[in-house]
DNA sequence: CGCTAATGTTTGATAAGTGAACAAAAACAA
DNA sequence: TTGTTTTTGTTCACTTATCAAACATTAGCG
């Protein structure tokens, strides 16, 4: 990398600000904001008119947005952008029965997911008729410190990255039961490496009780993580360990071998 | 609109290229290339090599891609950009429990798309493990004129786009079932406006028989259909007709009712 | 109706992005 | 090692995008 930004003013010659701003344009269009003016998405982004103009109409003219009368709203073009990185994890076809196949068996919901910074992202889901109607689609993000999954997730990153996750994490108390402790969370990860799976009690909301195990490609590497979330009154402490976890750590080696 | 391009070569002047190019390098990751060098997106996109390392240090930095060594990956931070168009339609998360209990009642799975240019488009999906294991997932696109739910969502169009759509789609016979003649199709589609409801046997896809109806918003436009799609040796045409087509009817004003 | 206020569109000086050419560093073979 | 090839990084004259401010067009309102 070039040494740029000597001045803290100075600009990254390498930063190409008309393409950033593009993707914060889509990002603008959100649940409280479906469709918006020109200068709707002019303020929100503190573009120009002009400027804001010139993106939305470059959107329009690539089939991202559509405008019914001087109001724009995106199209379901957009998906794609999503779909691309979908495509890029070849297993998320492959996993897909695998999932339904725990779902079936255990009558609980089953999701896949990927740590990104701080967070862990689904990639798969099979929801099922529960309790609570949990609305989790791919794309959505959780707290990586307070979700099994992200625990499994983050006993597979060297020693180094753990490290920098731990230090700069806010660690906030989502229910009374959460580990807000670093020094704990720390040792509730060396626990979850060292037995392969993790279970968590309502640390992220009350009632919740989930099970995730990693799953490795052939390369011994840790892709993804596999969940079943479930209720407290539901499935026992006791019954999560001797049936779930067998399953899951079953299907686990299963979708390692059937990986690409 | 302006008047433009009087002459052939003339570019739009309210046209971002640098902002359209980007979107396609984030497009051009797929399944058979997950991860390229600086050079590989060059040419597969045609730009410059100097120009391709401005869009790859922009995602990067920005945390849409990340490179291992030289050679650059999307991150599952590529999601977010689908994600927000999910989040301006507020009714996929409204929707996920009625589809839910029709995936339960019923058994097969079921699916929610919209109409984007003539492609249906996945927004939300319950599948279940039967005996085709179909990996469609949210973004997947899928041709209107041969399923269920682009015949239901064509015959909400108006008049002239009906039109428009008939006489610019090719018409690929898909499988030996597939309607492929203009006028033909023009009167399924009349015929499915009038029976609120369209079943499609192996027109897609050999051994697929799937059951489409519209759902309505509080302003009686059709926002997106409903779908249960299930094998010709499972469900009879007539047990379809009979027990698919009312209770899917039932839950689409239901959603109705419950939509914001 | 005219008046105001807001939104949408064009314009010209300034800032940012571009590709071709060049430089540097790997990768590879002999 | 050395030379050859391939890939990656940098520079710089030229093109494109930007902002602010003008102008044009609507929308609302007494």
């Amino acid at each position: 990398m070039s040494v740029k930004n000597s001045q803290p003013g100075a600009v990254d010659k390498d930063f190409l600000a008309t393409f950033a701003r593009g993707l914060e344009v889509i990002k603008s269009f959100d649940t409280q904001t479906p469709s918006m003016s020109l200068t709707d998405v002019a303020k929100k982004n503190n573009l120009s008119r002009a400027s804001a103009r010139r993106f939305l109409l470059t959107l329009q003219k690539l089939g991202y947005v559509k405008s019914d009368d001087k109001r724009f709203k995106l199209t379901a073009r957009v998906l794609e952008l999503g779909y691309s990185y979908l495509a890029t994890l070849n297993f998320s076809e492959t996993i897909t029965p695998f999932m339904e196949k725990i779902t079936h068996k255990l009558g609980e919901s089953c999701s896949a997911t990927v740590l990104d910074g701080q967070d862990v992202v689904y990639i798969a889901r099979i929801p099922v008729r529960g309790l609570i109607p949990v609305n989790l689609q791919i794309g959505a993000r959780l707290p990586a410190y307070a979700t099994s999954m992200g625990r499994v997730l983050l006993a597979a990153l060297p020693e180094d990255q753990l490290e920098a996750f731990l230090s700069s994490a806010t660690l906030e108390p989502l229910t009374p039961y959460t580990v807000t402790a670093a020094e704990q969370l720390r040792s509730e990860i060396e626990r979850v490496r060292r037995q392969a799976y993790c279970i968590i009690d309502q640390e992220l909301e009350l009632g919740l009780r989930t099970v995730a195990v990693p799953v490795y490609d052939r390369n011994q590497h840790v892709c993804f993580a596999l969940n079943v979330s479930s209720h407290v009154s539901k499935v026992s402490l006791e019954r999560a360990e001797r049936e779930f976890v067998p399953l899951m750590q079953q299907v686990s080696q299963q979708i390692t071998a059937a990986l690409p």
